[in-house]
RNA sequence: GCGCCUGUGGUGAAAUUGGUAGACACGCCAGACUUAGGAUCUGGUGCUUCGCGGCGUGUAGGUUCGAGUCCUAUCAGGCGCACCA
């Protein structure tokens, strides 16, 4: 009988689907293990040969979890709101809800043919009111509260409010905006509005004017992370900086949470680099400069505090608010005309040409050390947004400092022994501290960091500047709080409504606030958001969930938010809600939360290494801190699977002419390379009646041939249609089968690895699929498997497998497992092994890598439930032990003799014997032997005098 | 500039974590069965040499009885952050 995989994939499939198969509950006495993949974006390509490779290796690892007898949590959904989805719907002129069901529906059939384990009735969308519901309450959860920083930990926006009333702001140490200070008289004595105003500098969800990017093409704000290079990451459209009133998500909060997370969760090293990148944490000082001949004062942050001594200049970013304040009168013209010269270029005008620029103020600042005046500048090299937007600019150990003494001619005043700046600056931080204080320079104040390293200096000028009020030690972050509203309309409405300007949460049992149909979707360069045009809805929903609408004034203010959240606010939870994705009372209920825990294994890309799982992490911290999450951290283990990239191939045309040549004969002629579908190229031969079909163009081409063959070349490009080089998954499990293409996928290299997708291998797959079953079926179709002793061979055979995959599966190893499976095929089939038992063991292990082919076997034994429920083998180590080893004694690269000893022998044993036997010879080439090492398994050194 | 990762045959890659480098697979070569083969089976295949042998894990050193693996320097490629003070 022939291993007809087409009939076998069907009729499992069907099989699971019937039985409810991968069907998973909370069964508490079992002990969970939560399998998750990064749900994908259902964009109208479908899947293409990339996308699966993690879900198999995820899929392998459930199935395999569940042999050991874990009940294992499984789910996929689709992340179906956000720009992807409705860039496609505009693209193709449909609505986004229309599109997006479609393309579910395309990825559906897909996934269903490559044979996963996912509980389906788990399935969440993330456009669905059932599932954005819970978006739109943890975003008013968000609203309701702020961050307590003594806690550690977000707490209710009321608590706030009591200690407002009760004592102002004193002892509240709270995130925040800008530092407020008032009492409680002056809180109480405050307008509703004004009181709104305040708490909007605490919440963790709160409305900010912000500097945003902004992309017009899109016609919506992105987040830092979707701006790369000064352009969109979606369509790569420019992107301008605007000042706009904007939600935002106070994530910078978290900062240190989340960086002290990721020495608790088990993700490679290169991915929390990344992420400790992108927090940015650094550790410094404020310092406090007075302005001279003023009562003004400014604060800068430094790392670098050793260096006051080396200040010789001040720096003010453009955008400052000092600005204004300490430009004299006489160089007013000469400082406007410099802001509107940078207000004109772009973030990445300013980062692609790195002039140069700046303006004198005319002010001057006082050293604290020393009580030099030190003229303040302004330049855009001085970013307004990190730090205080101000420095001290050290030009003996900042390059960027230098620079700008360089070129304004500004004294540089080295501060390290035996450093040379006469070139460049010394940025190192090294070296031994001179010069301090500055010799010929009455000291100021009695404090000297001479003779110290650079780190003690560092040290010794935080603890002066602290006891001597001069600044604080000062922790900054990189990170930034999450800009949350996009003027777009394929995204979650936001469940609120304005009263006298300042937004109010709809109650809270009015949620779901459905997303309407509107007219028009596009959205607009100028940025008035799609769900202007749906005014009923907005009447509706107000009339329905505000109360108190009569005293909004209906004429001017519109009264619903028209903004909608951006693409990661559904997909910040969905690991939670798919442990209980039908629950309408509560995101997930509390002990449901508390059997799944938190994810086992993540499974996904690295381009949602500063995005999504920022942001995930982040989200889910709050709910922890509110008590809706079990674990402060979602995922316990992330492996990024790489990219499969395409390989393209190529012909070439003759210029001017329908002619192709083959690759090796293309130099004899003046040739343009064309593209050509990868789908007609076999082995890098082209079809060429399918290529003459392909185009009408080529329709009448003629080929230069080699050997009878055109033969393409080749090149590795990332997989898209324009390269024509996108394999469908489809097409080969048509060919080949699904047990196939995922034993391929694995077998291609580790699941890490970025590679270009090859179909050159994949015989070798499929053929170890034919010799499986042969171990089951001759070519007869005689059935083979019987009763009986299994021998001793292919006992050992089985154990070293057994050994060998329970292993690799843990670590990933896929491609190692399948290489010893293979190994393994080879050896029963030599021994003509038709043992039942070691066959039915052999299918258990088969099972997590090619189910389906498993499954039909499993029953073909004679079992009648599904090799889902079979329990994973342990090997015994009696199988695999030798009854004696070998050691050959080599010197010289040359073997001298080999001898036998038993398995149990240990070294000291095998190095007495080793010494009797060259007794006969206590020399080798005439030097004395003096001692033998015994090396485990195969090597024993001799060491001659 | 700072940080992280990777360099092994014609190709994808293994290497029990310091112990016979190149498992397994593709490709290629030879043979068998075939009217035929993009089917199946058997054997061979790192480079060099007719052979003995010699050389081989980006390059150069080092530690070690022994290094793809550890250390130092260097080159190449990839990724992240980046006028971040």
């Amino acid at each position: 009988m022939e291993y007809n995989f087409r009939d076998i994939e069907k009729k499992w499939q069907q099989y699971w689907v019937e039985n409810n198969t991968y069907k998973v509950t909370e069964d508490k006495d079992k002990k969970k293990f939560y399998v998750l993949n990064m749900f994908p974006y259902p964009s109208g390509a479908g899947l293409h040969v990339g996308h699966p490779l993690g879900y198999i290796a995820s899929d392998i690892y459930a199935r395999y979890k569940r042999l050991q007898g874990f009940n294992v949590l499984n789910p996929m959904g689709y992340d179906a709101y956000g720009l992807p989805a409705e860039q496609y719907a505009i693209q193709t002129g449909q609505h986004p809800a229309i599109t997006t069901a479609a393309n579910i529906n395309r990825y559906r059939e897909q996934l269903d043919k490559i044979g996963f384990c996912f509980d389906w009735d788990r399935e969440v969308r993330t456009c669905e009111p059932g599932y954005y519901h819970w978006t739109q309450w943890a975003f008013q959860k968000m609203f309701n509260s702020y961050y307590c920083n003594q806690k550690k930990q977000a707490c209710p926006i009321e608590e706030l409010i009591k200690s407002f009333e009760q004592n102002g702001t004193v002892g509240i140490d709270a995130a925040c905006n800008e530092e407020l200070s008032f009492t409680a008289e002056e809180w109480n004595a405050m307008s509703e509005k004004e009181q709104q105003e305040t708490l909007m500098n605490y919440r963790i969800a709160y409305l900010g004017e912000t500097m945003v990017n902004w992309c017009p093409k899109l016609g919506t704000v992105l987040a830092n992370d979707e701006v790369v290079d000064g352009v969109s990451e979606r369509g790569g459209y420019p992107v301008v900086q605007k000042k706009m009133r904007q939600w935002c998500l106070r994530v910078s909060a978290y900062a240190q949470r989340l960086l002290d997370g990721l020495d608790t969760v088990d993700w490679t090293d290169s991915l929390k680099e990344t992420q400790r990148n992108w927090i940015g944490r650094s550790e410094g000082t404020e310092v406090q400069f007075k302005i001279k001949d003023s009562d003004k004062e400014f604060t800068i942050f430094t790392t670098r505090a050793d260096t006051m001594f080396g200040v010789t200049f001040m720096v003010l970013a453009p955008e400052s608010e000092l600005v204004a304040e300490v430009t004299t009168a006489t160089q007013k013209s000469e400082v406007e005309a410099y802001l509107d010269a940078t207000k004109k270029r772009t973030e990445r005008e300013r980062i692609a040409d790195r002039k140069v620029t700046g303006v004198f103020s005319g002010s001057y600042a006082i050293n604290p050390f020393t009580g030099d005046a030190i003229p303040i500048w302004i330049s855009d090299y001085v970013l307004a947004g990190y730090g205080t937007g101000a420095i001290m600019a050290v030009p003996a150990h900042d390059s960027r400092d230098y620079a700008f003494a360089k070129h304004f001619k500004l004294p540089i005043i080295p501060l390290v022994e035996g450093c040379d700046v006469s070139e460049e600056s010394f940025d190192a931080k090294e070296g031994i501290v001179t010069n301090s204080p500055r010799v010929g320079v009455t000291p100021y104040i009695d404090f000297s960091l001479n003779g110290l390293t650079i780190k003690e200096a560092i040290a010794a000028t935080k603890e002066y500047v602290k006891t001597h009020n001069l600044g604080r030690v000062k922790v900054n972050f990189r990170l930034r709080d999450a800009i949350f509203s996009r003027q777009r309309y394929w995204g979650e409405p936001f469940p609120v409504y304005y009263k006298d300007n300042m937004p109010y949460m709809i109650p809270e049992e009015c949620l779901p606030l459905e997303l309407p149909e509107v007219s028009k979707f596009l959205p607009t360069e100028t940025g008035e958001p799609p769900l202007g045009h749906a005014t009923k809805w907005a009447w509706d929903t107000v009339n329905k969930c505000v109360t108190e609408n009569s005293r909004i004034d209906q004429e001017t203010i519109f009264p619903l938010e028209l903004n909608t959240m951006p693409g990661f606010a559904g997909s910040s939870a969905y690991y939670l809600r798919y442990m209980d994705p039908n629950n309408n009372k509560a995101l997930v209920d509390k002990e449901v939360d508390n059997y799944w825990q938190n994810v086992d294994l993540y499974v996904g890309g690295t381009e949602h290494a500063t995005g999504h799982l920022i942001y995930s992490r982040f989200w889910n911290k709050f709910l922890h801190d509110l008590g809706y999450s079990c674990t402060e951290e979602p995922f316990k283990k992330l492996v990024n699977q790489g990219m499969i990239q395409g390989r393209s191939n190529f012909v070439y045309r003759i210029k001017d002419s329908n002619t192709f040549v083959s690759l090796n004969l293309k130099d004899q002629y003046d040739t343009t390379p064309l593209h050509v579908d990868v789908n007609i190229v076999t082995a890098d031969i082209l079809d060429v009646e399918a290529f003459r079909a392909w185009r009408p163009e080529y329709n009448n081409a003629e080929f230069i041939l080699e050997d009878g063959k055109y033969i393409c070349g080749w090149a590795v490009e990332k997989m898209s249609k324009s390269m024509f080089n996108v394999v469908n998954p489809d097409m080969i499990v048509e060919k080949f089968g699904a047990d196939t293409l995922r034993l391929y996928e694995m077998f291609l290299g580790p699941v890490e690895q970025s590679k270009p997708w090859d179909t050159n291998g994949i015989d070798g797959c499929h053929r170890f699929l034919k010799k499986f079953w042969g171990l089951f079926y001759d070519r007869n179709g005689n059935f083979m498997p019987a009763d009986g002793e299994a021998t001793k061979e292919s006992m050992k055979s089985l154990h070293k497998l057994i050994k060998k995959v329970s292993s690799d599966i843990e670590t990933f190893s896929y491609n190692t497992s399948i290489s010893a499976f293979m190994i393994c095929v080879n050896e029963l089939s030599q021994q003509k092994c038709c043992n039942k038992e070691v066959l039915r063991t052999l299918v258990i292990l088969m099972a997590p890598f090619a189910p389906h082919i498993a499954e039909e076997l499993w029953h073909t034994l004679g079992e009648t439930s599904s090799v889902c429920d079979a329990a994973w083998p342990t090997f015994n180590e009696a199988y695999l032990t030798e009854d004696s080893m070998k050691l050959s004694i080599s010197f010289n690269g040359k073997t001298r003799f080999i001898m036998d000893f038993p398995t149990d022998a240990d070294n000291t044993t095998i190095e007495k014997t080793v010494l009797a036997e060259e007794q006969t010879q206590k020399y080798i080439d005439g030097k004395q032997i003096v001692k033998v090492i015994i090396v485990p398994k195969r090597i024993v050194n001799i060491v001659l005098k």
